[in-house]
DNA sequence: TAGATTGTTAATCGATTAACAATC
DNA sequence: TAGATTGTTAATCGATTAACAATC
């Protein structure tokens, strides 16, 4: 699979192998099937049977003719592919509501699911009022403890769940602490140097959007 | 506008209209120079200007050429293309944590700037525990009173924030109580008719994606 | 073997960019 | 007027779909 990434595989092909591992772990944990096709993975998925084979056959041969993919082994071909083979450290800035909402589903989910290997581990704030409490047994640190934090707990993903006023400060902080991947929900857009790959989730731009179609 | 809305706008489009509202909020609260450029307003929202100029296109002829956009009026105008120049009333389903601060967050925004109007004004969720509470001066109330409320408060946008499992479900009922636009935080593949709008927010999704490029 | 489904190439579709006449 | 920028058409680019030989 590294032997083809030379060719840069595009961002619309990366945004649905997370939709195919989700089936997967579906159909693994329904105890369906051993063999899936890609008509059914595209059906399930919400995505055309050719464009499945298409996407898959980037990284590599994963399937046997006339029969179908074998779900347990894509599934972990797909693990590898995206990481998600090893657990990733994530720290989270901003410990505001929708921040104690994140930490509180991603512990439960990292508990309850021996294979999600995603994992908060790291809190930031700078609210001095926040300071020192704890959350999850995980302490509350001001963000100029991020560098240290970062290189100690080998942080991969920064979660930043800051005020938009405040963001694209604390994203070039992430930057210079080595984060390469950024998860970001303030409603603001921001600029990362080449080689960060920033996430946005803007729950106003969505909501906006689907105003549009209120006058239909 | 509506006059052209016979050719149907495809969501690439709509979905950087309000990109192009914040950035002219921004202007305008900044107190701007009055004019904006389709260059401006491109470089501000991350969109060429020749798509700037093209998308506005869809819905009339807003600028004047060797002048540029004036910025309030093409606000205004844009408000009214996204049906964000009335109030609308958004039902909140499933009041765990996330919905928490969704809530705070909504009515934190609605309150501090009356242009916003986007508002959630009812509750609900099926937790025996939770029925009887109050959260920001509005009753949780049980799903089935959803068709009922959904009248009486003419709520034309659904937030479904319930677990993965009862998502669809969820959204059925929505469907049924004539809810036609409805943003889902639950990590599932939902069917809706045609006709009704599914906006999916999946933070799941989004690390999963973010995790593949920790491994170039 | 016969039937089914993959991997892959060619055809199509749609979205973005380039270019420029119109015009403020 | 001269310079600038829009609205719009044509050219390009990239992503999706259709089709099918290879093969299990």
């Amino acid at each position: 699979m590294a032997l083809i990434r030379w060719r840069k595989i595009s961002d619309a092909v990366v945004r649905r192998l997370p939709l195919y591992l989700r089936v997967l772990d579906e159909a693994m944990a329904a105890g369906d099937s051993k063999l899936m096709s890609s008509h059914e993975l595209g059906e399930r998925s919400g995505v055309s049977p050719a464009l499945v084979r298409k996407d898959l056959a980037w990284f590599g041969e994963f399937g046997k003719q006339g029969v179908g993919y074998e779900v347990g082994y894509l599934r972990e071909e797909l693990r590898k592919i995206l990481n998600l083979d090893r657990e990733i450290r994530i720290g989270l800035i901003g410990i505001g509501s929708l921040g104690h909402a994140l930490v509180r589903y991603n512990q439960q989910r990292f508990h309850e699911d021996d294979r999600f290997n995603l994992h908060i581990v790291a809190l930031f704030d700078n609210d001095p009022a926040k300071l020192g409490q704890w959350l999850d047994s995980m302490p509350i640190r001001p963000l100029e403890a991020l560098p240290e934090v970062a290189r100690e707990q080998h942080l991969q993903i920064a979660i930043v769940t800051v005020p938009a006023s405040a963001a694209q400060q604390v994203v070039d902080r992430c930057v210079e602490a080595g984060i390469r991947a950024i998860l970001n929900f303030a409603p603001a857009k921001l600029v990362v140097p080449p080689g960060v790959h920033l996430a946005n989730v803007d729950v106003s731009l969505e909501m906006q959007r689907l105003a549009y179609y209120l006058g239909e």
